[in-house]
DNA sequence: GTTTCAGATGTTC
DNA sequence: GAACATCTGAAAC
């Protein structure tokens, strides 16, 4: 079952089946209120107000390299990123191939390969630079956020 | 010192 | 087998 959810950040379209999520596109058109009521919209509605809730469970990477790609980047810290060749070197692979294998990551934002920026520019994006740049603005300033609140908390 | 360019490289379709 | 969401080092300026 196909549901669109109205983000901050402009619409998601995301294909959920009632057991797992099969796949999550960020669209350009703006997005509507209607929520679905499942736990992607419930996990999107979290991330949307700063919070990391366990991931829904998600569909089965294509291939075991695919696998170990996921697992690297849910490694990667709300806030933060890696570059391709950082990764790259942890996964034990080449720059490019790990290029190749995030375009063809089904689930964006879920999985954050929005987190992998080029060494010297932003990279690429299958979803839309722009997209990319939303995300990765949004994730700092949450986290400047965060990190003033805990400061805060440590002054007073 | 900085910029430019070609070659290396592994996964995906 | 070609394409690719890159990186690196060497050469030129």
């Amino acid at each position: 079952m196909e549901y669109h959810y109205g983000s901050p950040l402009g619409g998601i379209g995301y294909v959920w089946d009632g057991q797992a999520c099969l796949s999550l596109d960020l669209l350009d058109e703006p997005g509507r209120p209607a929520h679905g009521r499942d736990p992607v919209a419930a996990w999107l509605d979290a991330w949307f107000a700063g919070e990391i809730l366990p991931l829904p469970p998600l569909v089965a990477p294509a291939t075991d390299f695919q696998a170990r790609l996921r697992r690297a980047l849910l490694g990667i810290p709300f806030g933060e990123t890696r570059s391709y060749g950082e990764l790259a070197r942890t996964l034990g692979t080449a720059p490019r191939a790990l290029g190749q294998a995030l375009k063809a990551n089904p689930l964006p934002l879920l999985v954050p390969c929005h987190r992998v920026v080029g060494a010297h520019g932003i990279g690429g994006f299958s979803c839309g630079l722009a997209w990319k740049r939303r995300l990765l603005d949004f994730e700092a300033s949450r986290r400047a956020v965060s990190v003033a609140e805990i400061q805060s908390r440590g002054v007073s």
